[in-house]
DNA sequence: AATAGCATTGAGACCGGTCTCTTTTTGCAT
DNA sequence: ATGCAAAAAGAGACCGGTCTCAATGCTATT
């Protein structure tokens, strides 16, 4: 009569034993599929956790051999075209390794990344990809190494850390855009980021506690300064972390004086927004300027023109981190390694000489 | 001189218990945070956790108390901005009432959707947020409910299961677009679904597993109908699941001796994937043909014309399924309930009537 | 001063697995 | 038959928390 609609207590391998007339040790051994057991008696064992409709407790069984089988990785934000291809590059390696992923988003926060890492060594990963929101704060990042959880750094190292990292080249990367824009003719090159900071202008790039950011703006500068460009640090330009914060940046530039004829956008999120925008202005690209967005993202080929990109190979860059992780996890004590991804540069159409008018 | 570089063991109740001079139950109620404990222990015990770092094992907490503090979730393809976005407005949701998501990609597929479920009712998940690839099969959805872990059904509804779901209301959705087709002068529109069958061709819109998808279509039909369109079933086309799959359905629906005049994507991925096809055939939106979208992604703002879509409030969808998990996670028994959120139109340029030639 | 009554703290079982160690069976040689 | 090693099965501790229940201490009451 009361058959239980929610059998509260789900099924143990003490259940199976006593179904199969054996210990819970023997009963345990052939469900978890270690140490040695007679045919029949695993005959037994089985049907009766069939029967019984038996499941094992991953949690349980964590517990008891210190592994959860998961992996945490921390990334800024999920939303970005950037960490959804890593995170799908990270977790199709894990899968093939028999690990899970657990995926904390930190905002770029500092405070989130850091509880984010707490809440993670709290659920006992095996180890832990993060993307470091700032390269000058590591105590919760120092923390992880010292309970003894092998840490991956993607997409932004962290040198003094001592650990592996996973990065690209964004210092070459942003030499290989600018130097295209140079060569084209362009004289006024502008880059612009989502970085949030107090002011949009840059007063010194070696403040700039993103090392991704950072290289990608040294790039920028290094490569205009090798070809004698004077102002170029003017032209860098941070905080377009939405549409009209992207709206307001890119007016302010095209309203001075000298305004750039090109704009470099630091990801395929930024490039977006400076194309809306453009497209508000109703400038023509690449007749009234010129773009490249870091990124090759889907958008980038079916806007008219189609964007010239710095292209990431970020599927592959994740899973690089994701196997450094998994061959530490398996492997004993490998010495710290940093990958660089090489990045190119797909011309499309958004990238032509200045025109007279622009170039006085 | 032995110093552990890494820590085997970490730092447990016991430990703090000890280092306190308290009970290992007086410990475990202050870091427990249950319980009652003098000020005077707390904080004895409190000092002692910091000095030793004391890390809660959340594996350990959660074997005891039966709860993980885990929500999983199963999608069809997390790289589908549907599903990123779905997945981000579940995420905000649990994290807020203090849950934690892992995603399962089952690449619409049965058994990937199988054994998904599986490996995350073994991480005891405390509840399931499924998009069941068919709904003709359901047994292991069944045993979700039979283990007694609660269960929402997104996108796709499966009444016969008797579980909540959140659902986008397809039906109405792919009238409203049919319907505004029609009334620009359209009479052959063709229906572009990614869902992956034998033939491109629909025999019978009840025989398709998906009820998402057979909504669509039956919509799609439907209004077509209603306005005595007679071989609208011939313009349903299935299997553009990948670039050159698409280019050859909308080729041959284009060399059809009567071609349609208007496209519908039954998704952003799709519809990317048409407008990349026409773009290649060099026909022009919306002059030579129309189309519209589901789902208002990024890029269809962007192009030239942008994109008419079918607005999903996938957001939302998402939120709503987490909330509603939730407070059946908390809350007792509430009825099964299921949500259908209201979808409307996106007017922007990609439709127009059909030009003379091709309205033969 | 004795004792009821409440606030704290302590002892130890328990969750569901894994795993070591011991005991019992089995198989085969002598 | 008998011995003995190897194989199979059983007992029970353990992982790191939670939680029940008992024990202790202290205040308040009469």
């Amino acid at each position: 009569m009361e058959e239980p609609l929610t059998p509260k207590r789900s099924v143990t391998v003490a259940d199976v034993a006593r179904a199969a007339n054996v210990s819970k040790a023997t009963a345990a051994r052939v469900l978890g599929g270690y140490g040695v057991v007679s045919d029949k008696v695993r005959e037994q064992v089985l049907a009766a956790a069939a029967a019984l409709e038996y499941r094992p407790n991953e949690l349980a069984r964590s517990m008891t051999t210190g592994k959860s089988g998961i992996i945490g990785v921390v990334v800024g934000d999920i939303e970005n075209a950037f960490f959804s291809l890593a995170v799908r590059g990270i977790s199709d390696v894990a899968r093939m390794a028999g690990f899970n992923v657990i995926i904390a988003n930190s905002g770029e926060e500092l405070d989130a990344e850091k509880s984010a890492v707490d809440l993670l060594i709290g659920k006992r990963v095996d180890g832990l990809i993060v993307t470091p929101a700032r390269c000058d704060r590591m105590e919760h990042l120092q923390d992880i190494r010292r309970v003894g959880v092998p840490l991956v750094l993607f997409d932004r190292n962290i040198p003094a850390l001592g650990v592996d990292a996973v990065t690209g080249d964004d210092l070459d990367a942003a030499m290989i855009a600018t130097r295209h824009l140079l060569d084209t003719g362009h004289r006024r090159i502008a880059y612009i980021s989502a970085m949030d900071t107090e002011s949009e202008f840059l007063d010194d790039s070696r403040s700039i506690s993103n090392s991704a950011v950072r290289e990608r703006v040294e790039g920028v500068l290094k490569e205009q300064a090798d070809a004698g460009i004077a102002k170029a640090r003017y032209y860098v330009r941070l905080g377009a972390t939405d549409q009209p914060k992207t709206d307001g940046v890119v007016k302010s530039l095209l309203q001075d004086a000298a305004p750039p004829t090109a704009l470099i956008a630091s990801d395929s999120l930024v490039g977006l927004r400076i194309f809306k925008t453009l497209q508000t202005l109703g400038l023509s690209i690449p007749r009234d300027i010129s773009m490249i967005s870091f990124l090759d993202a889907d958008w980038t080929t079916v806007t008219t023109p189609p964007i010239t990109v710095v292209d990431q190979p970020v599927y592959e860059m994740g899973k690089k981190a994701a196997e450094r992780l998994i061959s530490r996890l398996n492997g004993k004590d490998l010495p710290v390694e940093r990958t660089v991804i090489k990045t190119g540069l797909i011309k499309r159409g958004s990238v032509a000489s200045p025109s007279r008018s622009n170039d006085q």
